[in-house]
DNA sequence: CCAAAAGTGTTTGCAGTACACCCATGT
DNA sequence: ACATGGGTGTACTGCAAACACTTTTGG
């Protein structure tokens, strides 16, 4: 019943473009400028950190915002979130995902501007920042404020998707040293997802996942009795990987 | 140790733009369009649906495209969603979800077109598509094919997280009747992530959920014995939600 | 009475959670 | 010796999965 008036036999119009009209509307009058934004999160002494700049607009130089740029007519898109990411810190190797694309008509001050969202997670010890124009650096994620235009939106749109991708794919070990206690491991979590866990079923988990490396090492210069040493074994994982729920990958 | 280099007391340099110089390079020369794609999802029969129509451009005729049209310099980039939605097929009320945004240089053959794809769910018979330019209608969601540009790589996105959030969220609710027997609910579920499930396991989660209203109906004029009708409770839902796993919530 | 789908319970195993004590190391 | 965190096991609970028979209706 319903098919038939969908499917009509009816000739339905069928209104067609040219190519060159299609081509006029997209390059004469359309002054929307399209920006990559990159939320850069990074671990170090038990804490969770995001990379932050000054304001490029003299107005805002009070102001810290994420780290962004126009996107070039010939570049892809993900390929202008690694420029951008690789022009503002010198950063080279590093996974962008992307998350979000902000479009509201006033979200930026110097005109139309659109703005696609990615995050990133680096090891802050294994990535030494080559650039540090406009004040580039680590900020803690309890104390970020005061960020310029809609950046905190972004920002926190940015952390909820990582505390979600987190639980159900192995991102956190680009965060750790190669090697890794699993204190280390768990406190990465509870940084992450911002409450503690029980020990001993924290490392139940993991161990019965059956992903980590015993390295038969144990951690040095620690001030009482040192912990095992671990690796996570990619090669592994990939092999396994499923459906998750929760930590569960 | 790290933190001494990067929280370095050494002044960094800021690099400031003007105001009118970054409007300049925003107003200037960025010949980049912006797009909306949307993926409309739609369920009868027991079978999962999509909305395509006829491809605008002339070249491209005999592919069949999602949904989609230029943003307004002015309008807001959701609202640019709801616009196209709107114009395309006259459909009103309905909610749209952000899911990608799509920007290789190369995608659209009339020039450089980044494209923002949303999705959505409706119920085919609540919603009577009112305009039926370029032979606009539902598709079988396991037919479809040969789609143009890379409009295949974005309904898959699409479907993919359909599939995630139907799991998550109670959205499947919208493509059903207001009132709905269990097999109808299983059915769609079925539908949409493509495997049959235990009819008892099935009733009993959704039962233990909790959210479903017996409105001591039954079916009318099917040959074998009714099925009971239920409502969905969206105020007690609302109430309680919280984290899920699976088909939790 | 036949066909078709509705409706219903139990068992089993696994996974999450809560919880307390001893061990190894450095100071 | 003491302080600090590493390492371990058990019991409980709830959810997921597997599985078969009886009931109701229309034809």
């Amino acid at each position: 019943m319903q098919q038939q008036i969908i499917f009509s036999t009816d000739k339905p119009s069928i209104k067609v473009k040219s190519f060159s009209s299609i081509q006029n509307e997209i390059q004469s009058g359309n002054p929307i400028a399209l920006s990559v934004d990159c939320v850069i999160f990074g671990f170090d002494e038990n804490k969770l950190k995001v990379l932050l700049i000054r304001s490029d607009l003299k107005k805002y130089q009070d102001k810290w915002t994420l780290l962004g740029d126009l996107i070039a007519p010939n570049e892809d898109l993900d390929d202008a979130a690694y420029r951008i990411l690789k022009q503002r810190t010198g950063l080279n190797n590093v996974y962008l995902e992307q998350v979000h694309t902000f479009g509201k008509v006033k979200r930026h001050p110097a005109g139309r501007v659109i703005t696609v969202a990615y995050y990133s997670l680096i090891n802050i010890k294994h990535h030494k920042l080559n650039i540090l124009d406009n004040e580039l650096h680590w900020h803690d994620i309890e104390n970020i404020s005061e960020l310029a235009f809609d950046h905190q939106e972004i920002f926190n749109t940015c952390y909820e998707r990582l505390q979600k991708r987190v639980q159900e794919h192995p991102l956190g070990f680009n965060l750790l040293p190669k090697k890794f206690s699993l204190r280390d491991l768990q406190n990465l979590y509870e940084a992450i997802l911002g409450f503690k866990m029980d020990r001993r079923n924290f490392r139940k988990k993991f161990f019965s996942m059956d992903f980590l490396i015993d390295l038969d090492e144990i951690e040095q210069n620690v001030p009482h009795r040192p912990g095992k040493l671990y690796q996570f074994n990619y090669a592994k994982y990939e092999k396994k990987k499923k459906k998750w729920a929760g930590i569960d990958f």
